[in-house]
DNA sequence: TAGATTAGCTTACAGATGTACGCTCAAATA
DNA sequence: TATTTGAGCGTACATCTGTAAGCTAATCTA
């Protein structure tokens, strides 16, 4: 790569992380001014446009990077999980240790899931999808269930866990602790209710 | 009352409704400016002083009329399951109904139940505690649950629920009527999950 | 009825925002 | 080496924002 392309990959990445760091639970992206990002970023509000064509590119390259993120994550928690012990214990603490060192990654994920950008809102959703259809799949090689009711059981599972992902953004580790076992209890309520739920369903 | 004092009300309302208005799937209580609801409601920016502090203590109001509408959704839900019927599906019709006529009461609950300013948040999250320890206190007159399990299971169920309220809000009739579906057999899943878990601590 | 109160208005201002335009000068290319 | 390209900059401008100050006229109070 030219020093060129180099220099400017770089400039890009200052843009990126700087408006990752001023996320916040006080400040999300929508309320990030293109102004505030290049300031942060060290460089004139206009050179900003030579790297994105507005703040809504910007915001959904860092969308992207969630994914990416969020992937490694699935991935991790698989590996442990080969290991042995609780799946769904294990698939708790890795989402919660990978929240803890990267909160503004998500942060961005789980404000702009309802937030008021379409664009944003469906990229949100197409990376929570992944996540959903690796669990259906998972369920429905793992266990009898039918495709429907995995996908329900998937869909509820994974909603509980960003939702507590949210309420734990901002928490003290006393306090993060106590709702992952909550939600650990949560997790197998679903898992257990699915089961009962396709058991009833096949004596009929 | 007064004229001076019901000639106020009326622009206070104005200025309520004017915002209520302006909500949307692409506009959130936090992107509305005092000028754009002073002009919606048809008075002066300034005067818009005359009947709340800044836009924050605005949108309290609104979060806390959100809250009422919701108690009054909680209590036709209630009414309407004495009659006799699944509760849950009552429950999740109930629902869907008011989200249907009060959509924009709906938004901004949700959107600033994950939203950047504390005091909002705080304020949704008040709201919602109503609903659980409602739940709460219900499951544990009419079933055998521990007060622990008893309030994981009202948490999963209200999250479950609240969250398929975020996806309707935009969602056709058709779509919408799919997704109750699926929310009702998750509801189910916690419920009957709950009472499995309930029955192993209780052998033991 | 005389005086006090106040909802709403107009005017005004300082600050922030997005972005158009044109320059510079280092790097890439021919 | 001579020419082209383009990242980053400074200046500039129209637009929007919140809100301070002071006026008016209708209502309330004594």
């Amino acid at each position: 790569m030219g020093i060129r392309a180099q220099q400017k990959e770089k400039t890009r990445r200052a843009l990126v992380d700087a408006a990752f760091n001023q996320l916040s639970a006080e400040r999300s992206f929508s309320s990030l001014s293109l102004r505030e990002v290049a300031r942060e970023a060290n460089i004139a509000p206009t050179s900003f446009y030579r790297h994105f064509k507005d703040m809504n590119e910007l915001g959904l390259t860092m969308v992207d990077e969630g994914g990416l993120t969020l992937r490694q994550m699935m991935r991790k928690g698989r590996q442990r999980a080969e290991a042995g012990g609780s799946l769904i214990r294990i698939s708790v603490e890795t989402f919660m240790e990978v929240l803890d060192s990267n909160p503004n990654v998500f942060r961005i994920l789980l404000h702009e899931r309802s937030g008021t950008s379409a664009p944003f809102r469906g990229a949100v959703a197409r990376e929570i999808e992944h996540f959903i259809s690796e669990l259906v799949h998972y369920t429905e090689t793992t266990t009898n269930r039918s495709h429907d009711l995995a996908r329900a059981q998937a869909e509820a599972l994974v909603t509980l866990v960003f939702n507590a992902g949210a309420a734990a953004l901002d928490m003290k580790r006393a306090d993060r602790k106590a709702l992952a076992e909550r939600l650990v209890i949560q997790l197998r309520m679903i898992a257990k209710g699915a089961e009962v739920i396709q058991e009833k369903q096949d004596n009929r």
